[in-house]
DNA sequence: AGCGTTTTGACAATCATTCTCATTCTGCTG
DNA sequence: CAGCAGAATGAGAATGATTGTCAAAACGCT
């Protein structure tokens, strides 16, 4: 079960990339981030690495409202993202507030294991 | 610029399609029920409605893990879900407590014009 | 009924993502 | 160090949802 993960070229340069970028980036942009600062990374393998690094939770992943995957890397432990939609500038936050929410409104309607996602956008200061 | 909304059969066989089911659909089932109950609606008008109804705020939208857009009608005004990951069943639930915590982080962080988005995931008690 | 516009629908075109599979690495092992 | 089995890669095909195209059909109005 365990899948065994092998360290590879391509895949340090996926994070490098990943690393070098403070706000969330696709797959196609990363691959092509990758073509021109000269790596050689097939975008299926960028795919494939994005795909471990989020199962393995050292990414975080969320959706655009097209429906596409963005990528980021992120300080561990559960969080939430206030995304500005001008500049795209990304604030972590936290809060055991919205945590013991959840959980209250899941167990009052019987459910169990669970999970979700929050996600704030606005315009930043800057960007107003 | 104000689109002009001319009604149509294919239209709100749509939305009697929507009205029927209480959990989250995808344009392409939609599109199968329609088929099935002898409509006859082209799979393109299935997503034009269902994006226009969205638009209009009359459906609400959400993204599934894999990326596929789903649709339901929904009560009016700004609530969250709760879904069960097993059979699909979707409790509406609402939150000042949420409201206020995200607008208050934004606030905190110069944010303006604050949006979110809130879905929680679950299994149900009878699916548990 | 007649007309200008909007909608429709069949199908082509996009686009992101996944699959396929032969080839190339990697980490051992002897 | 050479050899091996299994994992990773990459090029391109395949998939699947969604959107665009454009001629034909449906609307609302006169």
């Amino acid at each position: 079960m365990t899948t065994t993960r092998r360290p590879t070229r391509q895949q340090s340069a996926v994070m490098d990339a990943l690393g070098s970028t403070r706000d969330f980036t696709s797959a196609q942009d990363l691959h092509a981030q990758l073509r021109e600062s000269g790596e050689k990374v097939g975008l299926a393998t960028v795919y494939r690495t994005l795909s471990s690094l989020a199962d393995a939770g050292d990414v975080d992943v969320l959706r655009t409202g097209e429906g596409e995957a963005v990528y980021r890397k992120c300080s561990t432990g559960h969080h939430h993202h206030l995304v500005c939609r001008a500049c795209g500038r990304t604030v972590e936050v936290e809060g055991p507030t919205v945590e013991r929410w959840t959980d209250a409104v899941a167990a009052e309607h019987g459910f169990s294991d669970v999970a979700h996602t929050l996600e704030i956008f606005g315009t930043c200061g800057s960007c107003h």
